[in-house]
DNA sequence: CTGTTAGCGCGTTCAA
DNA sequence: TTGAACGCGCTAACAG
């Protein structure tokens, strides 16, 4: 391996001058020829960990989410990237797959790095934050708030989007709305519950009966399972709320295979299908601001990264419900909303 | 920041004791017991940036990709993911975004940093690898092949596939198949095209006129564009093999628009959509080896960083022309497959 | 089995 | 402006 003394001897300088031009610190003019040429010519490449170790510093963002193969949180994480590369900071992505012990461990890890800060989505309400923030480690909580001390967290409007997407289902003229939602002490599916609750007592003046919720793992397999489930109801729904994309996917799945296809069964998918081709009639769709949270999420952190103090923040953002399909825009062509934030 | 010289100023032993008692070296039973709980109390984490500054090994294995929105991207990642964590490694992904310049930036830092080992799939045919292979960084491509020095690769076998998935539309009626497909020098956009060419040979016993193909973006966008394009010849195309999921998505987008929506204007996707709702007839989908790519990447990469020599190694990896929808059963509950390797 | 010691490669004092 | 010297936190070598 190369170092900064191998450099230093070949361009006759001595180690300290080698580090100064690496780092942008005033130097005469012919020694950074001299330098430079010599860095090149040896192919000398600067060791980040001797420079972490020296420094305590790290130029790594630790993005933490439950589940990478759900558009939801890898648009969250392109956004982050966005934002993170244009003030010089790498992002790693760890999948905690839901799970509080893995999300525990790559936390560990994260700290003992140590890197300049951590976005998290917690895997459930129990998560807690307690290693980082006493390391002084910036933390951000996106989608989904933590226990344990207070940081600053981005999430979005699940209760009152909930409420609203669920409404649609009556509106289209559907009697007995089900709903199908992730597991308990998960937030945001407790909120999503909550808000088809609303709608539920809103729409018929009576209370939702238990027989009409089931909850289950945020998955194509558990909205599938689920849905058998209702099908199989003596009073079977005319429609189904899912709380999220994967559960909605499973369900128009079981559906289909039932021989119920929407829209004879109705379906509402809390949060969108990237790559859907189609949507069936009998389905309606609402759009999460998953890249608004990554932005948000990025931009606060930074500002803690560069030292802001004070007491946590709290961001919740709207779910624009719409039968506009939003998905793609969001998706490509993006860069106007990075200059804007 | 709490040293090991804390832990052991309270526990009463030596630096390198603590240090064996965290990387499991033997020590006497008391001691180990003396030193855990100093360290609990003290609430000592190892700092990793010393240890692999000291070791000049990493745990982190860089994974980058062109399109981290792209499921057969996340779901190649997630199969890294698996194995390597299997292994005791990390895995931080790098998002590319079909940016050579890019692409070599985060090559230069995962050389500087220094990884374990790099999954890369290129975001061209020109990509160089110079830099890592000359640091013995070991690297695996994977998806598509590099320029310059030979490393392990594993890829799809995209001529093949392309061409028996292009026939599903001259078999399923179609007479005027057109084609859309990615970047010239992308090698998954080439070989596919190819593969196109060779089933329209096949199925017409003519040549393949040009204005039958578009060239563009691996993007949703690219995929509507070229569309619109192709309808509006003289002369338009009653079918479309879409060289990617994105590209299927924006042509179905497109056609919908256009009001010509499947089965009037046929449409194949080479590439699953996972969270797809359901295929409208007219619409024919084969399924990437995803998942398998990346298990074989991974297992690979971990041989060459636990020492393998010898010549680079080629794997091709079939595509499976089924009407069986694979896609979540690849992507949910997949603990054997890791086993299996 | 354990303690002492010497660096890993770099950034940053302090003098010059 | 530049160089010499020190130490970031840890592990590996050696001696005991």
């Amino acid at each position: 391996m190369i170092t900064i003394y191998d450099v230093a001897a070949r361009a006759g300088v001595s180690p300290a001058t080698v580090s100064r031009v690496f780092n942008g610190i005033k130097v005469s003019p012919e020694r950074v020829v001299a330098v430079r040429l010599a860095a090149s010519e040896l192919g000398f490449v600067p060791n980040r960990n001797a420079r972490r170790l020296r420094t305590s510093s790290s130029e790594i963002i630790t993005m933490m989410i439950p589940d990478i193969e759900n558009p939801f949180f890898t648009v969250m994480t392109r956004a982050v990237e966005d934002i993170a590369r244009a003030d010089g900071y790498s992002v790693m992505l760890c999948n905690t797959d839901e799970d509080p012990e893995r999300e525990q461990e790559y936390l560990r890890v994260a700290v003992s790095d140590p890197v300049a800060g951590v976005i998290l989505a917690p895997s459930s309400g129990s998560t807690k934050l307690d290693l980082a923030v006493e390391r002084g480690v910036p933390v951000v909580c996106v989608d989904r708030h933590a226990a344990g001390p207070a940081v600053d967290t981005v999430v979005a409007d699940n209760l009152m989007g909930a409420t609203a997407s669920a409404r649609l289902a009556w509106e289209a003229g559907y009697r007995r709305v089900a709903c199908i939602s992730g597991p308990e002490n998960v937030e945001t599916a407790d909120d999503r519950y909550r808000g088809w609750m609303s709608a539920y007592r809103e729409s018929t003046g009576t209370e939702p009966p238990a027989e009409l919720v089931v909850r289950t793992k945020y998955t194509v397999a558990g909205g599938e399972a689920a849905t058998r489930q209702l099908l199989a109801l003596p009073d079977p729904p005319d429609a189904i709320f899912a709380a999220n994309n994967k559960l909605a996917s499973g369900a128009i799945r079981a559906l289909a295979a039932a021989g119920r296809m929407p829209p004879e069964v109705g379906v509402v998918s809390f949060g969108g299908l990237p790559l859907v081709l189609l949507v069936p009639a009998g389905v309606m769709v609402s759009h999460l601001p998953a890249r608004q949270l990554g932005l948000t999420a990025a931009t606060m952190l930074l500002e803690r990264i560069r030292g802001l103090k004070g007491p946590a923040r709290e961001v919740v953002l709207p779910v624009v419900i719409s039968d506009e399909d939003e998905g793609f825009s969001l998706i490509e062509g993006h860069s106007e909303s990075v200059r804007a934030l």
